[in-house]
DNA sequence: AAAATAAAAGATAAAAAAGTCTTTTATTAT
DNA sequence: ATAATAAAAGACTTTTTTATCTTTTATTTT
């Protein structure tokens, strides 16, 4: 459905709005711990985020990631656009390039439906909202170890 | 959402349900230029659907791909789980390996309702019930030329 | 039986995605 | 100013996916 660069994505920007608050910022070491990723291929994903705007960063000591208030606003469909484009919530279920409405594949509609779902739970759900409950341990960000 | 081999294999399949009628075979270079798929690629997909015995070949002259009753009546869910396996129907929205109602990822109970959805959709259907649609020009296989 | 046909099988190649390592740049603390 | 810290950038490697090419096997027609 995502690739692991979006799910990383997704785990670490959630991650960084529950741990970098009150001016705080959060080290790449502790994100690639905390969400169990490969180190430097979730650093390059934060970069590459960064660079969009959607996630600041300060090098130097007491350097590190963190979300303004837009970041911790920002819908997860921001963060899946940013990183896999939107072919997930265009794209046709058979891999037709001009499937629609005028010349559907034979799931077309059925498809439709369920990327319009998948779209508006993304467009919905905002990075910062997880918080609460990441610290109260209802929700997890890695395996269970 | 799926891969290219499973986008492949299903609009394969669909067509030869459509083409493959009254003991009659169709071939893959015909079913390669009627899906707009590799030639060889698509080959290899069917050879393996062919090895599950999903989709029914004879070779020779006059020999080709067909479908039996059952192969007819197969849900799209099948061919998808025979090439992508069952992450699509199973998997985290986020990745995490152990993601479960009791061990949640944030998104935990949002995607399990969009992957039900999704798979209610590809049970629900069947490889041979597009066949008189496409006969009629109202679905598509392939892009509009 | 021989030639032609068509899928099966297997080897190889190209492209994309995932992951790793090294060097550079910016910032802070001493 | 210097050393330490931490992200940015870029090069590189590995794995997976996608795609292609060649040889073999089975079947049919002549």
């Amino acid at each position: 459905m995502l690739s692991k660069t979006c799910e990383y994505g997704l785990r670490a920007m959630i991650f960084i709005a529950q741990h970098a608050r009150d001016g705080k910022r959060i080290g790449i070491r502790e994100i690639a711990v905390g969400i169990d990723s490969p180190e430097h291929f979730i650093a390059k994903i934060l970069q590459e985020l960064g660079r969009k705007g959607i996630v600041q960063s300060i090098k130097g000591p007491n350097g590190g990631f963190y979300l303004d208030e837009k970041g911790r606003q920002c819908s997860l469909a921001t963060i899946v656009r940013a990183l896999d484009g939107d072919e997930l919530f265009n794209g046709c279920g058979l891999g037709l390039p001009h499937c629609s409405h005028l010349h559907p594949c034979p799931i077309h509609g059925e498809f439709k439906k369920i990327r319009e779902e998948i779209g508006t739970m993304l467009e919905g759900a905002r990075i910062g909202e997880f918080t609460e409950k990441l610290d109260e341990g209802s929700l997890f960000l890695k395996r269970k170890k």
